[in-house]
RNA sequence: GGCGAGGUUCCCGAGCGGUCAAAGGGGGUGGACUCAAGAUCCUCUGCGUAAAGCUUCGCAGGUUCGAAUCCUGCCCUCGCCA
């Protein structure tokens, strides 16, 4: 920019905000209390925008229910054990401490150049011993209870990390944080029984505000399935095969049985059998697959008789057992019974090997129950063909239950409830992450680390790049059993980081304490998280695990609340523009830009596409702000998309938010040297400031922020132009204005704000006191409001219709006249209006028009026809707000003519005439289109 | 393949039965101010006309006195999951 103005020093701001601890926030029985917070970042070294806009949302929220009266708790800290630090210290030397430490230093830095109002004196940094402690004080806690057990069981190994991971960390069959393969390892692990809390899961998001996505995806994480489990007895054999469905109502159309090649019971079968060699090839094949692939190619169905049959457990009929590929060992139990008639990858799987398909559910009442079958029919249907009377023609659920019944009665199934979520796996064979507190003892076996032995701190003294650091640490490694005193050792496994961001927001409301976890009497006082703002990216694993966590901590009796966080909202992507090849749909980095596309060569458009480092499209806040400062960015951030849209990033766009910035730099001496003449127009602008309040906080209570701004920013000067431009200039009614508007505008450009007050001469800094003077609009002032508007109204319709009359008239326009609607019509809008309000039917009206009292022999043609022609629309035009001010029969005349002049003066005109349409002289029919609300315009 | 979100006037984006030719912003236009530039303010920004009418909210149908908004089908885009 090549102009200059003072700008706000808001570096001067924050330090006063830091000096005279106004953010520092104490539970006060008093006031309401609100816990805005944000997800924890993990600290690399830089800021970016996506954590700009996340802190700006956060911000707001924050500073808006502070100024409201509430106390806030608006707390910051890193999630700061992880990867990328050790990392990071295996790549470039260094140790995961020290690197930490830095990016910690450095983003803190950058963060606070935001001017975002945290009480940094509770910041919770996880790698922190006295954090961590508790997530070891938790886990002896969990181990005591049986939530957190050990067991050697097949894992997802990811090599390039060097350690296992969660199912909910395995994407698409690959490692969420490298993208490395993952394979599985038959490994002893902690885990922690997550399925024990799932229905309490499920329930829970009843109870509170996630976005629909993401509840939906936290549904589909936990995965309830309700069915039965069956058991099949083997020809021959003294094995049972037990399969689970949740379609029980189609177990007698089962034609065979699936085992997944894996199935321990598949190599018994099929050994000695002719089939043993082409098992073991499909074997081969597939137990090497991740399962991902394995998914990915089920239809391709691949399948092998085994040799054996099964017996159905209520008709008693040979079923063969197959083994096929698109059974999975680790999903349910590995074994599936197949009805081809009623499922999909059944019906493939028996056309492609001839196998029967036999009918056991009609899809309508009553339907054929011989008819063929083109494909799979898997809805719900009535149960034919199953050779029992009791189950012919039952439907649905009811059917589901009389099958599992009937298995009850015999012993071969029952009811059960299955989940998808499975325990959660915690240990990690890495550094940079809480000990879990366990030492293996040769004579006692597993031993607990005695609670006064907290925390178990992780060593410095090891070597990276050998398997599991903690290993190289003897000092760490050797210990002495706590039970027989006899030499031991220390369990090396660290705990999945995601412990850590399971309760950090409980430790934020007691975060110095260091004599327990937090008190629960503080926890309660500020839990649950009011507010959470995040991305999306956390619907499944952070906000499962947390929601988890909470609860089971709640049931050790640390705290009273059921869930975490009420308000959840996931804020949009930050995007840029970036090279875009329409032909190939791939987005190229920006040093693409002009040139072909690399693999077609045709000429490449541009597409907005998330900011990322690889396609170079990022924008750097540090200097965004050292540009514009911090303010701007704020305003632009808000108010360029709604808190969850995605936003696009745009240079122009900024620009003008920032000449925005510079305006309202000037605003608070505009006002406060206007004159001290009072004008009709004061009461006007004095309603506008209420109502503008009034939207500003139905719009932040709603969270949406964006119109927030769009009022506190955009709005407000425009209605102090039109004030000025009313003729309004009187600097008593603009500090009254500015002392609110100053509040409005602190939200989202905290900076600026001060240096409002200090225009003012406030006594206190606004971001440490409340609002004030918060008022209803009267009726009187909704008036005030309304003759305004209307008056509005008519001006730009005449300044429209103006530049055409003038082509007919012979110059210049130099008189309007304004026709007021007749009283006739205006008597037709109030019956038609009170007519729909009472519930009548339009269709109807003109029966009842007949009877009215405005309507005679004279008139009651044009009443009828007006009505067909014109009315019987209109009222359907007008909104609430008109409708009731017809109904009011508000005097337009009196309201417009007290505004000629003004007109007059607009439209560079010498007269303006209002009058009736009744007492309209003109032969041109000019009245007959004046409406209420809406006069006839006419120039001469 | 499943689930979810969405396709709006030059661009971004709000609207989600009548106030809708459709908010707001960007960009553009013309004017005021100025020696000038910037900033600021005002006007216009689908065609058209002394207010009519016409075309327009992915495409094609339907419901309704009335549809950008509801229903059905289709096409396309973007997330997430497997």
């Amino acid at each position: 920019m090549s102009y200059s103005i003072q700008s706000v020093d808001e570096n001067y701001w924050q330090r006063r905000w830091d000096e005279e601890k106004v953010f520092v926030s104490k539970a006060n029985e008093q006031k309401p209390s609100f816990y805005c917070l944000e997800m924890y970042p993990y600290p690399s070294g830089k800021m970016h925008m996506g954590h700009v806009r996340n802190y700006s949302i956060g911000d707001a929220v924050a500073r808006y229910k502070r100024m409201m009266g509430f106390d806030v708790l608006y707390p910051m800290g890193f999630d700061s054990f992880g990867l990328p630090a050790e990392n990071a210290a295996i790549k470039e030397g260094g140790h995961p401490h020290d690197i930490t430490e830095k990016n910690m230093a450095s983003i803190t830095k950058q963060i606070k150049q935001m001017g975002f109002s945290y009480d940094w004196n509770r910041m919770v940094k996880s790698h922190d011993p006295n954090y961590y402690k508790w997530n070891q004080w938790f886990f002896l806690k969990f181990y005591e209870s049986g939530l957190a057990f050990e067991e050697f069981a097949p894992v997802n190994w990811c090599e390039p990390c060097n350690t296992v991971l969660a199912n909910e960390q395995v994407k698409a069959g690959r490692c969420w944080r490298c993208n490395g393969p993952v394979e599985q390892k038959e490994m002893s692990q902690w885990f922690l029984d997550i399925p024990k809390y799932a229905q309490e899961l499920v329930d829970g998001l009843e109870q509170i505000q996630f976005p629909e996505n993401v509840a939906a995806m936290q549904r589909d994480w936990l995965g309830r399935s309700e069915g039965a489990e069956i058991t099949f007895e083997i020809e021959d054999s003294d094995e049972t095969i037990t399969v689970f469905t949740t379609r029980p109502d189609t177990l007698f159309g089962v034609t065979f049985l699936t085992l997944a090649p894996e199935h321990p019971l598949a190599k018994t079968l099929v050994t000695g059998t002719k089939n043993e060699a082409e098992w073991q090839a499909l074997y081969n094949e597939v137990s090497v697959m991740t399962e991902f692939d394995r998914i990915k190619n089920m239809n391709k169905k691949k399948g092998v008789p085994l040799g054996k049959n099964a017996i159905h457990p209520l008709t008693g009929e040979k079923i063969p057992i197959w083994s096929g590929n698109f059974v999975i060992a680790s999903y349910g139990t590995g074994a599936v019974m197949a009805v081809p008639a009623h499922d999909e990858r059944d019906f493939d799987f028996a056309k492609k090997f001839s196998i029967p398909i036999r009918r056991t559910l009609v899809m309508t009442e009553n339907g054929d129950a011989s008819a063929d079958l083109t494909k799979a029919e898997t809805d719900y249907g009535w149960m034919v063909n199953t050779g029992n009377t009791d189950f012919e023609g039952l439907y649905g659920e009811q059917a589901i239950t009389a099958v599992i019944d009937e298995l009850e009665s015999k012993g071969s199934g029952e009811r059960k409830l299955n989940w998808k979520i499975r325990p959660w796996l915690i240990s990690r064979q890495r550094y940079w992450g809480t000990p879990i507190p366990i030492i293996h003892c040769d004579e006692c076996g597993t031993v607990p680390v005695p609670e006064q032995d907290l925390p178990v701190e992780l060593p410095r003294d090891i070597v990276f790049g050998k398997g599991n650091p903690l290993e190289t640490s003897l000092e760490f490694k050797q210990v002495k059993c706590p039970t027989c005193g006899k030499d031991a050792r220390r369990e090396t496994d660290t705990m999945d980081t995601f412990v850590d961001s399971s309760w950090y927001f409980l430790r934020f409301t007691d975060a110095t304490n260091n004599d327990e976890c937090f008190s629960k009497e503080l926890a309660d006082h500020w839990m649950n998280v009011d507010f959470y703002c995040g991305g999306i990216e956390h619907a499944q694993m952070h906000l499962i695990y947390a929601r988890f966590w909470t609860k089971a901590l709640r049931d050790i009796g640390l705290h009273s609340n059921d869930e975490p966080f009420n308000e959840l909202l996931c804020q949009g992507m930050v995007n840029k523009a970036a090279p875009w090849c329409e032909s190939c749909s791939i987005t190229l980095s920006v040093d693409h830009v002009g040139m072909p596309c690399p693999q077609c060569g045709d000429a490449l458009a541009m597409r907005s596409a998330k900011m990322s480092k690889s396609l170079g499209n990022t924008v750097s806040p540090e200097d965004m702000i050292e540009k514009y400062g911090a303010d701007t960015v704020r305003l632009f951030i808000l108010f360029a998309a709604n808190p969850t849209a995605g936003m696009d990033w745009s240079d122009t766009a900024l620009e003008a938010n920032y000449r925005v910035m510079l305006q309202l730099r000037t605003m608070p001496e505009t006002i406060l040297n206007w004159g001290s003449d009072a004008s009709p127009i004061d009461d006007w602008l004095i309603a506008r400031l209420k109502q503008r309040v009034a939207e500003f906080s139905e719009a932040m209570d709603s969270y949406d922020l964006r119109r927030a701004v769009e009022i506190s920013h955009y709005e407000l000067i425009k209605d102090v132009n039109w004030y000025s431009r009313r003729g309004g200039n009187n600097a008593a009614v603009g500090r009254l204005v500015l002392e609110s508007w100053t509040y409005l505008i602190s939200v989202s450009t905290p900076h600026l704000a001060e240096e409002w007050g200090r225009c003012l001469s406030l006594e206190e800094m606004v971001s440490a006191s409340e609002m004030s003077g918060i008022e209803p609009v009267s009726k009187d002032e909704e008036y005030i409001l309304d003759y305004e508007f209307i008056m509005r109204a008519v001006l730009e319709n005449s300044r429209k219709i103006k530049s055409i009359a003038e082509k007919h008239l012979d110059g210049q326009a130099q008189k309007l006249t304004l026709i007021i609607s007749p009283e006739w019509k205006n008597q037709l809008s109030r019956a038609a209006i009170n007519y729909l309000n009472d519930g009548g039917n339009v269709k109807q009206f003109i029966q009842e028009l007949k009877q009215m009292d405005f309507v005679n022999d004279e008139n009651i043609g044009q009443i009828l026809s007006y009505w067909n022609k014109k009315m019987l629309s209109q009222v359907f035009k007008w909104d609430d707000k008109s409708k009731s001010l017809i109904l009011d029969n508000i005097d337009e005349v009196k309201l417009l003519k007290e505004r000629a002049s003004f007109i007059a003066n607009e439209l560079d005109l010498n007269e303006i005439e209002v009058i009736r349409a009744e007492d309209y002289q003109g032969e041109d029919g000019r009245e007959n289109s004046s409406l209420p609300l809406s006069p006839s315009i006419k120039f001469a």
